[in-house]
DNA sequence: ACCTTTATATGATGATTATCATATAATAGA
DNA sequence: TCTATTATATGATAATCATCATATAAAGGT
């Protein structure tokens, strides 16, 4: 080998970190492999030394913790008292109209959920996984009653279409409205746990 | 005038109805000039005597009034009792899993929200517009209270959150629970108002 | 210092894109 | 029947796409 053992690695790490929030941003349509790696100071030649296609690369994007799941994984244990108070937080943090364009631009749940409906069962499958994450993380705080996972769908689905939604409109007004109203919500539901 | 009168307005809306479920299904870039006169019977040369632009096109589909807001809108009137307990029958419909491909590609609020977010503020306009008009909608059936519109926004992001979730996954189990959960809590936010 | 192996770059392919200029076809009014 | 006018079709442009074959460059082991 020529180049250090770790190089290669650490190149293909960086094709991703790259790319990550550029198809988060624009789609998987409209990032071409010639913009992501020119965007990682690379050529799109050397692409498909790291990749077995654009396709392969989006499903490692969308299988690696992002936004809110990693947010929610980055908790301490704790009793479930103690958990659900910390998902709380996070989600208000999450729902929070300051970060709509900085920590949600970073979370593929948020911006990704339409690219995977309309990509391969193979992404699509991706998708869901992450998804259901979500709700698996939501779960760990509640009780033991019967309506967890019920509560713990509608939350996932709250806040992370909380974002979708106050994204897709140019009203700041309906946007922090829509986003206000998503946590008021959450915080009632997980009060009432 | 050699055509008869009506025959371009005719020919106008026939783009226009073939257009609006492609472009759901497929997404706006996805969606070429080419492959949506085709579908019409058409060919691309003649699709710029009827819009200035591509743009333009997907302008005039997004602000008409179609999928979850136009069933409510076809509601008849009533008192406020009724209008609720017939949205809340709209809304059970609109997330029964059995209609997952085939009402829920015909409405653009669960379809279209990441296409409007990319697109250009115009675009992203309309499409808030459309997904306010749902919210109004929904309030029409509440009580007084104050939290009327709170209620119809957490009501309207369920309820279109959910599709777009439930379609964002290859289990049908997980779709399905979805669907199920974002109905009945629903159903409960209705109920107690 | 050099050679061999591997990472990246260059150049090319054939397909597809939005848009427009120009050509054709269709028919209402004469 | 003919003509004037308008709706649609054809052909072209320059850009972009994913992918690959081939060329170059980089540096570890000798």
């Amino acid at each position: 080998m020529r180049y250090s053992k770790e190089h290669k690695a650490e190149t293909r790490q960086r094709i991703l970190d790259v790319a990550a929030p550029l198809l988060r941003r624009d789609g998987f349509s409209a990032v071409s492999v010639d913009k992501l790696m020119r965007a990682a100071d690379l050529t799109r030649g050397g692409f498909y030394a790291h990749f077995q296609s654009k396709e392969q690369l989006i499903e490692s994007i969308l299988s690696r913790n992002a936004g809110l799941v990693r947010m929610l994984d980055d908790r301490e244990g704790g009793e479930a008292q103690e958990l659900n108070a910390q998902a709380l937080s996070i989600l208000k943090q999450y729902l929070d109209p300051q970060n709509l364009d900085e920590i949600i631009e970073g979370c593929p749940l948020a911006t990704m959920p339409i690219d995977a409906t309309r990509s391969s069962p193979r992404l699509r499958g991706a998708y869901g996984q992450r998804f259901w994450a979500l709700i698996e993380q939501l779960k760990r705080g509640f009780g033991k009653r019967k309506r967890d996972e019920e509560d713990a769908i509608v939350a996932a689905v709250i806040a992370v279409g909380g974002i979708v939604f106050a994204r897709a409109t140019t009203s700041v007004e309906h946007s922090a409205k829509i986003e206000a109203a998503c946590a008021k919500h959450i915080a009632t539901m997980l009060d009432a746990t």
